[in-house]
DNA sequence: TTGTAAGCGTTATCAT
DNA sequence: ATGATAACGCTTACAA
């Protein structure tokens, strides 16, 4: 059978669809008793579920939220969308996911094709390349920003405290006998995570007088190699320190340290970014800079639904949130403690 | 300012309408070319775009696709949905995604939402206990079942070749004196998949003559590191073969053998589903029965939008497609081959 | 070549 | 307590 109109349902109680409109939507204060179970008993038995479509177009509000997320193979993308999923959820409203790959013009294309789907609100990851479109996006629906800014416009930024995070970072790699550390990047990524992780860490290794610096670890895995080869004999038999910026570039590293051959903590005390289940394992334990996953996707949720319900009100000043995480110092970084300890140690957020 | 509507447009250029809609859809062929190019310097320099939700209740079509997965915690799901999303915007469908966490009810809850949202199809990664609600949605919007089959129902179906990967991966973890096998598994998994991968594997031992079973793997590392002490003690000095029938049972197998100091390959032979980058780094290589998920989600994404496109018609049979993956033997299961040897190896389908 | 009008399924206002 | 009606923004016969 077709799909069930509000008007089948009238016609079968025999009431008008406005009655029935009432009863779905609550609104039983001027209702007959016996009218009221008639109109549940009949959608109930013939399970009938109002379109979406129309009462969007009808109260201009869908109750749906867009993500776009610039990356889904990095596990951190994944990670988030599960605590977005779940947490939309509870709160009544359904998730449209985008993914840009990083790419400007797709994430172009895909806030636009959310802003004419009528999303109530958007959280987006940014590829960067689109300041302008986003800028303009907010006065049609509320954005907030997951992570990277967008340097002129005055949106929403739900983000972690990446400055402390690599300070943290490059304090605990360098804690023994390291005096030379590199903070390992990609070579396209212009976000402001990125720039924020990159200027902490250079101003950390200048106050520590120690050698190092930023540099792009290359994609192919011998190549790679050679790079670290190249820094770990510079050190003249002393560990080198090595940071990955993220996720991506540490399933990298990992690789290119095993066909280097440079053993770990030994001749390298390694540290990455972001939490995954390999951390524990590999190594005996990577140093890891945890984000506080679940932490940023409640910030951003929270931030986007108050703008959403508080309506088309003025849109009040933009705010900006960082959220903290945590070092988990584990035996790439120490070789003086025990092989699988684990120590979460919880870092103030103070700038 | 608020949002531009078809009307405003028309009042620009002095034309209704219906010339404005015409002109979106591309019917040119009764306009006059000023019209044309008028109506298109006004959208162009307006940047109005039409609604899709009006577009949609009026058109009753949405070109919008609803994914439902299971547990976007396991890297194969985030990996999908990346393949997913690529494929459908390329076929200019948008994609909702939902993440029912193998929940049932939130499963449920997600069906219904989508397909009261108009999808014009879904893809299900079922978690089971919805089979009447996912045949009964069928008949609304066209559902392709993503791994996990619905057993009474007649609904079509993208699926790996588990039985075909379990035996094959069987027989390279047995191949160099291992007489006993265990295909670890989760106790909440009563998917389809896992049956057919559990009924492949003790077919297999069986008719190899080999110990072992499936068993589910301990979620606390110690408890796990228990249980495979107990094997590996129970084979008299030769190794034992162990296969993780997920990448999430894989985590834990891996956390359990660091625990319980399980050499491998020496002590114990492993091989895991999926592929993920630390598989080629583990253990100097972990031996891989990699699902083909770009396969997948092309064959899901082709046969949904088949039926969508074909309209109302009839349904036609039910379609059940197989996608072959690959073995990738490393050194997990190989004493004999160098330590970072990669070497895949199709694997026909023949049944 | 263009415009008029009806209708997609719902909800809100105002009568009754 | 209930119903008639208009409107949300768009598309599409059909009329001009």
């Amino acid at each position: 059978m077709a799909r069930m109109r509000i008007q089948d349902i009238a016609a079968e109680a025999a009431v008008s669809p406005s009655t029935v409109s009432k009863f779905i939507n609550g609104h039983y204060d001027a209702m007959s008793a016996s009218t009221r179970s008639r109109i549940a008993e009949i959608i109930e038995r013939t399970g009938y579920r109002p379109s979406s479509v129309a009462r969007n177009l009808r109260l201009d509000r869908s109750r749906m939220i867009g993500v776009i997320l610039a990356d889904i193979r990095n596990p951190y993308s994944s990670a988030m969308l599960g605590e977005l999923a779940d947490r939309s959820a509870a709160a009544g409203y359904t998730l449209t996911c985008a993914i840009s790959g990083n790419n400007p013009s797709k994430e172009a294309e895909a806030v636009m094709r959310l802003a004419e789907a009528g999303a109530d609100g958007l959280i987006v990851n940014t590829c960067g390349g689109n300041d302008e479109l986003l800028a303009d996006t907010c006065d049609r629906a509320p954005v907030v920003l997951l992570d990277r800014d967008v340097p002129g416009a005055s949106i929403d930024l739900v983000t972690s405290d990446n400055g402390c995070l690599v300070a943290a970072l490059l304090q605990e790699v360098m804690r023994d006998g390291v005096d030379a550390c590199w903070l390992l990047d990609e070579h396209n990524d212009a976000s402001s995570v990125r720039r924020e992780r990159t200027a902490t860490f250079e101003r950390g290794l200048r106050s520590a007088c120690a050698r190092g610096g930023c540099i792009a670890l290359a994609r192919n895995a011998c190549a790679a190699a050679a790079q670290l080869t190249k820094m770990s004999c510079s050190s003249g038999g002393s560990p080198i320190g090595l940071i990955a910026i993220n996720g991506l570039v540490f399933e990298r590293l990992v690789e290119a340290l095993a066909v280097a051959g440079i053993d770990v903590p030994g001749a390298a005390r390694i540290a990455t970014i972001d939490e995954y289940p390999w951390n524990r394992v590999l190594f005996g334990g990577v140093t890891t800079a945890a984000q506080d996953i679940a932490g940023l996707a409640a910030a951003a949720l929270e931030l986007l639904i108050e703008r959403i319900e508080r309506g088309r009100g003025p849109c009040g000043s933009r705010r900006r949130i960082e959220i903290p995480g945590n070092i988990i110092a584990r035996r790439s970084t120490r070789t003086d403690s025990g092989p699988t300890t684990t120590t979460p140690q919880p870092l103030r957020a103070h700038r």
